[in-house]
DNA sequence: TCTGGGGTCCTAGGACCC
DNA sequence: TCTGGGGTCCTAGGACCC
């Protein structure tokens, strides 16, 4: 066997959001529990030095479970499942409420420690990362009859460092591309480290679900399904010219190429934002006429969040646009691009304003969510505008439209 | 018992420019 | 007057991910 050109691991922290909780509550350990509730679920400290703790039972409202235990999951709770639900499977497992400064807090603990072994790495949010191995001194160092020794014990090395930084542990899965290091750090969690190589695909991958392929979702997985592709391996030997004749040129041939391991794009170490956003569901469903003032009230603090997070990262945005949910989950979206960059709470909540005029507010509304994009930093060239027509002028100077 | 909040990327039509 | 093709921007919606 040969090394393949790179040498990239996606590393999954185990069960993260819980076992951030288990680190608090270690008498926890091995019970099912559910993270996912509000402040008031936060558990109480008794007289005599123990916890009570809320129980899924106890819960009512419109949340989801953000992480569940191993537990949990057996019971059958998973995350994005509504807890009302999660409470019919399991109506004893305890309720913590989802504590986002402290992940925060341990997410930038992992990822430090990873740095100081292996520093190419690509942010994917709270919980998880991917590194590029390729250069890192000693990965393609074959230890004793092991071509692949030398990543196996970065790897083992990633791993303790994580362990030691923050009591947490992580599955890391090690492949030619970020495509298979994703689905191979889920074959052995938890605390897992998987090795796929390109002659092991037709073995460990082709036998798994198409599901797990990351961009094959609920509604690509149910096509799918139907056009009787279950697993990996039969979309890779699926007729290419039905594959983009159902699901087009660029999904059709992403497809196959996914089928077949195949996945060139780089760790990209830094990124820009492209938009950021509030939003948030209301306890009951709320009425444009009957409750306009809570709703006024509500829009006002999502724009002056917004204009918070924008002074936070020091940016500035052009296009603003609303988002409704109204009951029966249909939603709606409107924007509006405006001539130059805004930040003040007072000229989005102006742009967002003129956008919810354009949407029909007959229907009760269970969310509403402000939004930015089009960013851009102060002192920066202005983004491109068009300079005619019925778009906003680019240069405005006088004033007079005609 | 209906389904959080914060994102990215893609598609597709219309407008408009060259 | 009709016919064009390439390209960008704007807007709305949808799939997908963490």
């Amino acid at each position: 066997m040969s090394l393949p050109e790179r040498l990239i691991a996606h590393l999954d922290m185990d069960a993260f959001y819980a076992s951030v909780e288990l680190l608090r509550y270690p008498e926890l350990k091995g019970l099912p529990v559910v993270v996912g509730g509000r402040r008031e679920h936060a558990p109480q400290l008794l007289a005599d030095g123990t916890r009570r703790f809320a129980r899924l039972r106890d819960y009512t409202g419109r949340g989801v479970a953000t992480t569940s235990t191993y537990a949990a999951r057996d019971l059958g709770v998973f995350s994005a499942m509504g807890l009302m639900k999660a409470a019919l499977r399991a109506p004893d497992a305890i309720l913590l409420p989802t504590d986002f400064e402290s992940y925060r807090r341990y997410s930038r603990l992992f990822k430090a420690a990873v740095a100081e072994v292996a520093p190419v790495i690509e942010d994917r949010g709270i919980d998880e990362i991917y590194i590029d191995l390729s250069e890192v001194p000693g990965v393609r160092e074959a230890v004793g009859h092991d071509p692949l020794g030398g990543a196996r014990s970065v790897a083992r090395e990633i791993k303790n460092s994580v362990l030691r930084a923050t009591g947490l542990t992580c599955s890391i899965g090690i492949t030619p591309n970020k495509l298979l290091s994703k689905i191979a750090s889920e074959l052995d969690k938890p605390d897992g480290l998987t090795l796929v190589m390109a002659e092991d695909l037709p073995t460990r991958i082709w036998p798994l679900p198409v599901r797990r392929i990351n961009g094959i979702g609920p509604k690509a997985g149910a096509r799918l399904a139907q056009m009787g592709l279950e697993t990996i391996g039969q979309l890779a030997a699926a007729d290419p010219g039905l594959l983009v004749e159902r699901f087009g040129d660029h999904y059709g041939h992403w497809l196959l190429d996914a089928a077949h391991g195949r996945d060139a794009r780089p760790v990209v170490t830094h990124s820009e934002p492209v938009s950021i956003s509030r939003e948030t569901t209301f306890e009951r469903d709320l009425h444009a006429v009957h409750d306009k003032a809570e709703l006024g009230r509500i829009f006002t603090r999502l724009c002056e969040l917004l204009a918070g997070d924008l002074e936070r990262k020091g940016i500035l945005g052009r296009t603003i646009g609303i988002k409704l949910r109204f009951e029966g989950f249909v939603t709606v979206t409107r924007d509006v691009t405006l001539d130059h960059a805004v930040s003040s709470a007072a000229d989005i909540r102006a742009a967002a304003g003129s956008c919810l005029k354009r949407v029909d507010l007959g229907k009760r509304l269970r969310l509403l969510g402000v939004r930015i994009g089009n960013l851009s930093r102060p002192g920066e060239a202005p983004p491109k505008l068009r300079t005619n027509g019925n778009r906003v002028r680019a240069t405005d100077t006088s004033g007079e439209l005609f």
